[in-house]
DNA sequence: TTGTTCGACTTGTTGGAACAAGTTGCTTGA
DNA sequence: TCAAGCAACTTGTTCCAACAAGTCGAACAA
């Protein structure tokens, strides 16, 4: 299958990006420069946005784009026994960013997904705390956590949006403790309503941790789904052997 | 700021979206029922599918896009101790998937990423095992591994292709023993190969996941990287509390 | 010096048209 | 009956044109 033009204009500007933050030729420029129309140029410069390679937005230069990640170590999170401030927010912290935390507490009812993970039926009634955190005042993920109503009920200390300063965790405080999490990590593009509120240049995929956490008697007592922007983050895992 | 119209008819389209696999209408009917151009329809339906949204090929209906993902348990693989197969294929068997892998054996010279993976010089030699991994018949994931020369040198066990067999893996055979492991995850849109590689549709991310093993005296005996399409994958750990 | 305005430049949006090329099912001929 | 081939679909590619709208620096006025 022979390569069509905006294929080859796209490989063309692809081979002769700069460095991050450099900028393009125009599009007038690109036109001259490979004989091709400006549709055309186009349909290429948007392949190359779509690959994430490339910023643009009206008016100005497109340039080059540069991410920078911050690593979110899950091995260590809520196991740490010192979590009595945010483990997220001190990893942030520990990078030198500057963390923030938006936390919504509501009702809700259970969603397909959420009632499997937490194994009731669908439509029960449970809590949801949902939380938008940010770095550097630049929005990161969007962090929803559901907890079933054997452990909610009766137990005020869930309605406190300040759960700082509560050794090992909410759960571990109201007598539910955490011993055993099943994660899962998979990516997707945002729908347009993640896009906007995470504010996300296009070509960039969400990366979406799942977890699971389980009491001593292996019930589920928590779900805890986070999205992010998977330019601005990276997860980490450290595992050893156990003997 | 006022909506387009390319992003009016995208959300009326993506709102409008049935069941997976279903059929969308012809662009000559979306132009119809919308009244806009076919270039501005055009436009709508390539950003669903950037979105991953829809498929879509010459000559055929667009439909909306199915998606199922086989789970890779980072957790259990190389850490199990009856490590006699492939753990890979093992999973997705265990899945109901028919598994297939091409292995590459190579010498390179290191990269940035794997020199720093590796702590050695940039562009020492070093041995690389590239592996493609299928599952039934359909291209599932590239994964690279990078062994520094103190363990590769003088041992021609590396050079075998069919490492099945080998109790507890190829290191601890060779009296490299993992006892360590730093995992990474992160996602990001594929270069122009990687797609063709993958096969992989417009609108899926690559979800990448990179691991660092490291011997009983905490020095990295391997570094391998795992660039999988991101709606075929679901990547998951299990943890629990050490006491 | 500072602030505003304006013009030239950038990318974004939307329309139109024509032809290429892949798919699918029906018709037709062997 | 079966295969080939054609017709009528579908989406893909490529051009052209015009105007909208955001950006940025230089010129100008206070």
């Amino acid at each position: 299958m022979p390569e069509t033009l905006q294929e080859r204009v796209a490989r063309l500007i692809r081979d002769s990006l700069g460095e991050p933050g450099s900028p393009l030729p125009s599009e007038a420029e690109l036109v001259d420069r490979y004989g091709a129309s400006r549709n055309t140029v186009r349909a290429a410069l948007s392949a190359l946005e779509a690959e994430g390679l490339i910023t643009s937005s009206q008016g100005r230069t497109r340039r080059v784009r540069e991410i920078r990640r911050w690593e979110w170590k899950m091995a260590e999170w809520e196991k740490a026994h010192n979590n009595d401030g945010d483990a997220w927010a001190n990893t942030i912290k520990a990078q030198g960013g500057k963390p923030r935390n938006d936390l919504q507490i509501l009702s809700i009812q259970a969603p397909a997904d959420v009632a499997k993970a937490l194994q009731i039926p669908a439509g029960t009634a449970i809590q949801a705390r949902n939380r938008l955190r940010w770095v550097n005042d630049e929005p990161h993920q969007l962090s929803d956590s559901y907890f079933p109503p054997f452990v909610t009920d009766g137990n005020d200390l869930f309605w406190n949006p300040s759960d700082l300063g509560v050794p090992g965790g909410l759960l571990a405080a109201t007598g539910h403790k955490q011993v055993r999490w099943h994660d899962t990590l998979t990516a997707r593009m945002p729908s347009a309503d993640e896009a906007q509120r995470l504010m996300m240049a296009p070509g960039t995929p969400l990366l979406i941790h799942s977890r699971v956490g389980y009491d001593t008697e292996a019930r589920p007592v928590r779900y805890m789904v986070s999205r992010m922007a998977a330019d601005r983050v990276e997860v980490s895992y450290d595992l050893n052997t156990d003997d």
